[in-house]
DNA sequence: GCTTTTATTGAATCCGAAGTCAATTTATGT
DNA sequence: ACATAAATTGACTTCGGATTCAATAAAAGC
């Protein structure tokens, strides 16, 4: 371990210390820094060069305080083991940074509430909530339109909740799903559920579920496995308790199909697809590995960043919060995890 | 699409209404808000019924500007495809959390240097800097500290530079790789690079080939994965290219070392570790996965994790700086991916 | 050239909380 | 009960820019 140590000169330079060198007033300065800024050309220029001089940087915390916009968005997200979060919170931290908006990211623990991180949240003056993989109660949720700071729940929604929320079209996606298990004429089917109780969950069983028992099925067997790698192969396992093993199985998303297939393969030697097909939702990238190769459901996430981030900022500038639930459909990936006939 | 319109209302109660409501002075609300503050009991509980009464927050930007505290961190991250990163993240945003310290997170676009993005934090006051997966210009890294913002370099290091840095023992993991693959007697060696010109590339590489060294030994086939799973697989199959396959080869992460495993097998059509052993290096999450079963090196990330942020918080308080390169041990993780004798 | 319009400019105020300081109240010691 | 020390309290100032408003300067119109 190497040590050094420094003694730190400094004090950041304020517009005053630039007015100064300048020989102009503050206001000047601001307004040099301000777009739109009404200054003259010649002003603005000795401006930038005492700014230069003196390395000057506006101090965002300042202009935060007056203008009553920080600039900043908050973000709460779960579950960062399931690796399609990750790849969520890149593109929505690279949206914003384009944005120009700060992102202010906090983790919610699983078992608790999102609502007590908001306030925390609230305190910095975020202008904005992108909240992934969590609930939020609806009086959290008006609380916060209350004081102007809009919400968009991403990928999950709250029924009577006031915020905005954008999700992949889960249902319709799931009814595909049963659809081409139908179609391969599989009739002992399973399921491996998600975490009960969240939206997502919720909505992709009751379409797999409608679309089964329009063609006469339903699940066979059923297992829950919390959406997690571990969850999903346990629950793989636990398929095989009763009677036959499925033909074919939707796992809720891919992290517990990687699961269930690891298990399939590992601990009861089954072969995929030829014993037990198998289709996950997510498209994450280790789907696309060649080990799994699976068959899978792809959101489309872009776009649905894309959407959530424009709600935001339509809702920052208006004074009449527009909620909005909009759905997208997602996309059929067929890889090498469902029999072919 | 659906959509709901509602206006709002409100404007946040801000301390004068809160003194105003419980008949004290701004100070007084100010004081009961502040942990060690100089109140009596009797007024403490009025202010804070009228508070409670308002929904009163305090203005953390307010705050800030006034303590020249933000309580916020910059968080620098790249290469987020490298699920070695995300779990560093989380930790990070976790342990931040726990120290009651916001955290504002950038993504640094591989090409593009950080120092173009640190501007954006330092205008917003961060009272420090934690930068991992991409580098840093020690003009930089000086200019922050000028400021009197400490940094933090989390798995890498530059020469010269006046941050701190927190890494692992690159060197001598890559040793005590080199090390395993002289005893088990492999003598045809390959090793798969990440990103030439890093810290952790050179360090690992060069602490593997020192060790070949003293066994007589040498790499015999190398190739460059810049860390991804891609790269990876791609590595392997150049690794072909010239004469025999390596009995052994060293993959600078664990990313690359899946993606070589899905190359060797599925197009290669060798076995591992009959034909093959690998060696990886982060053992993130897929490392352990029965598909994959890695052997690999473990980095202490939560440890690191800590000492970073202990070392950030330390920096901020004293005026002093005091600039640190520690360097933890990492733990050999055998599982399946070496040959046994 | 002189008035009217438009563009620049600076002084003063504000955002919301925290710290300074002096005044006042309460507690303590004898 | 009285002097003295300790605890509370409020008025005022401060942090660093943004904004309003009135003043001044430059440009345009006749």
């Amino acid at each position: 371990m190497t040590q050094r140590k420094t003694t730190r000169r400094a004090q950041a330079a304020t517009s005053y210390h630039v007015a100064q060198e300048a020989n102009v007033s503050q206001s000047a300065v601001s307004r040099a820094f301000k777009p739109g800024g009404s200054v003259s050309k010649a002003t603005r220029e000795k401006i930038y060069a005492a700014a230069n001089k003196l390395g000057y940087r506006p101090n965002a915390i300042a202009r935060s305080l007056i203008s009553k916009k920080s600039g900043m968005v908050g973000i709460v997200m779960a579950d960062i083991t399931n690796p399609f979060y990750p790849a969520v919170l890149e593109i929505f931290l690279k949206k914003l940074q384009e944005a120009g908006q700060k992102s202010i990211v906090l983790m919610a623990a699983r078992d608790h509430p999102v609502d007590e991180l908001l306030p925390q949240l609230l305190e910095y003056q975020v202008d904005g909530l992108i909240i992934t993989s969590a609930t939020l109660s609806t009086e959290m949720a008006d609380k916060c339109l209350e004081i102007g700071v809009p919400v968009v729940l991403f990928n999950r929604y709250v029924h009577g909740s006031p915020s905005s929320a954008i999700c992949c079209d889960n249902e319709g996606a799931a009814r595909q799903i049963a659809d081409l298990f139908v179609r391969r004429g599989f009739s002992n089917i399973g399921y491996i559920a998600g975490v009960d109780n969240t939206s997502t969950n919720r909505d992709r069983e009751s379409g797999f579920n409608a679309r089964l028992g329009e063609a006469g099925l339903k699940v066979g067997s059923r297992a829950v496995g919390n959406y997690t790698y571990e969850g999903g192969y346990a629950a793989a396992l636990k398929l095989a308790e009763g009677g036959d093993y499925p033909q074919a199985i939707f796992c809720a998303n891919d992290i517990m199909a990687i699961g269930a297939m690891d298990a399939i393969r590992y601990q009861l030697t089954l072969s995929i697809p030829n014993d037990v097909s198998i289709i996950g939702f997510d498209d994450i990238a280790q789907a696309g590995w060649p080990v799994y190769n699976l068959t899978t459901m792809r959101p489309p996430v872009e776009r649905m960043v894309q959407r959530a981030i424009a709600n935001l900022v339509e809702n920052q500038d208006s004074d009449q919060a527009n909620q909005v639930t909009e759905v997208l459909a997602a996309q059929l990936v067929m890889r090498g995890t469902v029999k072919a006939e």
